[in-house]
DNA sequence: GTCTATACGCTGATAGAC
DNA sequence: GTCTATCAGCGTATAGAC
């Protein structure tokens, strides 16, 4: 008997990207642990030998998985806080708008969770982690804050405080999002264009453009 | 010959309160799926067939871990935001310190990467989390918000955005704690008095209590 | 590059002695 | 209540045909 064709979805990336593409997905639902290479396979549409062709271990999958997007993300964010083109206060919800990209829409950011899980067992990840991603970011935000006030176009306020003002609530936002996927109500508590609204009014307030 | 005489420490609990307290550890370490009964038993010095005489099964163990504290941790909110003996903004800092007690020193909220590993297979965890604490948190410091801007004490301010404002910064500081507890700098880089103060400053400036 | 088949340790869980 | 001994099944990983 004839095996049963594939969906045309399958082919629409190379096997090695479909791997890594169906791995963080399966990693962001049931963690790293949790996540069999049989499941992955499975997922994938192949064997689990043939996982085994393109990496050599489960580790390596985790790691290929980490090296994607780190990069383009950060660059997306530069570019937009570097718009000199536009004044520092219309430049501020770019910046928002690619904080949410990489941490809550389609974000490296999501992946924190499972940084978290296998940071004892493969400090590697951690670090790459913090180095090629969280370091980055907050540095394009603290040049861009600090340039802004002294361009006067910023009210004078604690860079650090600053910092936690913008990071936090998206991270909280994709953690909520993460342990309540399965609720029925998730987009209406839990709406990315909602609370990036009221991020928006709060980092408003804190630099003093307000009326 | 003689087995090793036991340390005192493993004496100091009963011993299903030792296995949840050793439980929830190794879970905030290595994950749900990545925490073995062998190795709990291990760390609680006992052997894996004792665990089962007191808890039938894995997923048991896990739900006793977040039956542990829930209550507790929100009746010490509540009583820091009805302090009616004090003023709304000599409130605001007794609030903050159990917000962090709660979420970032010694609480429940540590385990939310472990609700969002586990909210997949085990959704009843993920459902008693909100219930039991996320919503009663929310409830209570939206209430207290509420009265301070209605006494006049606090400046009106969007309630949601106040509320993003309160929980990112903690459950950032969390996750980070977590995904860098490795890391040799992690009490510079992330002590959580300097955060708690500058999480502060942000609080008062959205109520306009600054100067 | 994908497959079938398999090695073998570790997993969650149980039986039954003490 | 704790132990030793054991189970079936699943985990990662490999061998070798096509």
């Amino acid at each position: 008997m004839a095996r049963p064709a594939r969906k045309d979805v399958e082919h629409l990336l190379p096997t090695p990207d479909r791997i890594v593409e169906t791995a963080t997905q399966l990693f962001l639902e049931t963690g790293y642990a949790g996540t069999s290479m049989s499941a992955l396979a499975k997922a994938c549409g192949i064997q689990k030998a043939s996982l085994y062709h393109h990496f050599e271990s489960k580790e390596a999958v985790l790691f290929a998985c980490f090296q994607t997007g780190f990069a383009e993300t950060v660059e997306r964010m530069r570019s937009a806080a570097e718009r000199t083109d536009l004044s520092f206060q219309d430049r501020l919800p770019l910046v928002l708008d690619e904080v949410y990209a990489a941490i809550v829409s389609s974000g490296a950011g999501r992946m924190a969770p499972v940084v978290a899980e296998t940071t004892g067992r493969i400090p590697e990840v951690a670090e790459r982690f913090n180095d090629e991603f969280i370091e980055e970011m907050h540095e394009i935000f603290e040049v861009f804050a600090r340039d802004g006030m002294e361009a006067g176009e910023f009210e004078p306020f604690d860079l650090g405080a600053l910092d936690h003002a913008l990071f936090g609530v998206p991270v909280n936002l994709t953690l909520c999002r993460s342990m309540f996927a399965k609720f029925p109500d998730l987009e209406e508590r839990y709406a990315v264009e909602t609370v990036k609204g009221q991020h928006l009014q709060i980092l408003r307030k804190l630099l003093g453009l307000q009326g």
